[in-house]
DNA sequence: CTCACACATGAGAGCGCTTCCATGGCAATA
DNA sequence: TATTGCCATGGAAGCGCTCTCATGTGTGAG
């Protein structure tokens, strides 16, 4: 600020001589004005350096200009993850073709409440959540549940879109059997996210029906617990002979926990990711991984959230297999 | 919506029995309030689901609530860069102490104009520019410009802090140079960017006192524009005993195309980076590079704009060399 | 020359909220 | 009992903008 005064709709009309209707008619583009209405007032904009207020504008238009994407974590460094990267690069596009903006916010586990205030924003065209928790998806209000849907299953009351956690854990687990591997480990993600789960699942159930003890070592989609994680198997269960992450990023870490302690990848571990990362491809050896249609999933939620779609409870999106080197 | 009306101050006011001026005064715990008035506010409150609307608190109290994050590219994968992700991450806890929140927007380079958008609205208390181009930051008034700082240098009208490419790169390119490499090659970034010139200077004016030849291929920052370099390159010069890449993202892309020609990391040809993105250490063989204290600068801009320390032209800070496998 | 009909314009209400200011009530003091 | 002072409260004025509606101006047809 520096004292200066920021100019307003008002000192524009001012400047121009003429009333704030015909300014805002100017500078919206909306209705008619004279062609020397219009000169006087683009001047009046380019001489005092006009800038429209964006909260006022919402205010009074009564419609939001913004789609925000609300990601739920334990801490700001999830926003590190390449996934929140394309997802917001989706939403970035589709937003723009209704010609509104994308904002990323972040919501702490420790204070979910941020997220009702996100909803309530009017300023807002919609908000997408990014791994909902239930306790976060509560504090919002039953009237602003319209105005939201979710990127992550396991949460009621807003529409959401996901992908099929339990099929992609079958096919990269199924995948491992086939290729002879029986004493196959699995590091998970966080306990809050219900995916979790569901992928822990459908891992435990191939375990059983093969006959194979289950190995889980708690995670956090992080590559450092994958590397710490990597260390814990191979002390406990010496003898591993595969391991399952349900993170690329995590895989990478164990990656090169394996690789530290001397560990040949896939020659004496095989090694699979989840996500399909862009660094997948890039790793030595490349990352066995199961790819997701994180763009289509976010393209759907990001539309249906600013068209108001219906409510689809939830929707699933299939997950595929993709063999590299590492398994 | 959903028909639903959305719960204002008024309806709370209305539902507890009291003015909105105590309505209000409750909720933000601001000004003095008796406890039957607290109480029956505070019910209304949680029977209509209220949630106060931002927009509408920032225009009437003057004082924003975001701190807002603005990514300048020409396309919005530029999102996708781990690094945007850690100067967020830092600004989202700058932010968090002083009780504000973040917001991360895109700005095309097409369309410089939504920058001064974002710098014109009050709900923010700042603005932080990322990767700033001079006719981005021109279209923001200069009554604006006091609530704006770039991370990014070359810009003028604004405090900037950016790493120091220059010394950077020396650094690097030296640290090649030192270990016999003499005929290097250099993949550049965006051209729009004012930060590669620097560092093209800086190798240029090594590969003079050196008497090599410079070997320069323009680059974009991502890993599939640097496996093409690496052919580029390799067909171009095939002698090139050395590859430094401005972006790590590239240089991994260098490794992989490099790997797909069968050229061996380091014996034929070494390959050094620039940023030490987390996934630098990961690769086979680990990547050379320069670090960058990201966390520092965000923090440094946001401090800035947040608590409007005077002017700062331009902070720089330092890169370091490190050296690990491929270098 | 008069009438009707566009079109351009300004006054003003209102979006949801904060905040200043004046008022009313109460307990403590004289 | 009369007075002081404070706390709780409501009225009302805005914050910067959009948009409806009524008014004014100029054109062409009759």
């Amino acid at each position: 600020m520096r004292g200066q005064r920021i100019a307003t709709l008002d000192d524009v009309a001012r400047t121009a001589g003429v009333s704030r209707a015909t300014a805002s008619r100017v500078i919206t583009g909306q209705g008619p004005a004279s062609a020397r209405a219009r000169d006087r007032v683009t001047a009046a904009v380019t001489k005092l350096g006009y800038v429209p207020d964006a909260a006022a504008r919402a205010l009074a238009s009564r419609s939001g200009t913004r789609l925000a994407i609300a990601v739920i974590g334990h801490t700001a460094a999830i926003l590190d993850d390449p996934y929140v990267g394309r997802v917001l690069t989706t939403a970035a596009h589709i937003a723009a073709e209704r010609e509104v903006g994308v904002s990323l916010h972040w919501v702490p586990l420790s204070a979910p409440a941020a997220l009702a205030g996100l909803a309530g924003s009017r300023g807002l065209s919609g908000l997408v959540v990014v791994n909902p928790t239930q306790p976060a998806l509560e504090t919002v209000p039953r009237s602003l549940r319209g105005r939201v849907v979710a990127i992550g299953v396991g949460t009621s009351g807003v529409p959401s879109f996901d992908v099929d956690n339990r099929s992609g854990t079958d096919g990269v687990v199924r995948h491992l059997v086939t290729t002879g591997r029986r004493r196959i480990a699995m590091v998970t993600g966080p306990a809050w996210l219900p995916c979790v789960d569901r992928a822990r699942d459908a891992y435990q159930q191939i375990m059983n029906e093969t006959g194979c003890e289950t190995r889980v070592v708690r995670g956090d989609f992080t590559a450092a617990r994958g590397a710490a994680a990597a260390a814990e198997i191979m002390t406990r269960w010496p003898d591993t002979d595969a391991v399952f992450a349900l993170s690329d990023l995590t895989a990478l870490g164990v990656l090169d926990g394996l690789h530290a302690r001397g560990v040949r990848v896939p020659a004496d571990v095989a090694v699979a990711g989840f996500d399909d990362i862009a660094f997948a491809c890039l790793s030595r050896p490349a990352l066995t991984t199961s790819t997701h249609p994180v763009e289509e999933i976010a393209a759907a939620a990001a539309k249906a959230v600013l068209d108001r779609t219906g409510d689809t409870p939830a929707t699933f999106f299939p997950s595929t297999l993709v063999v590299r080197e590492s398994a």
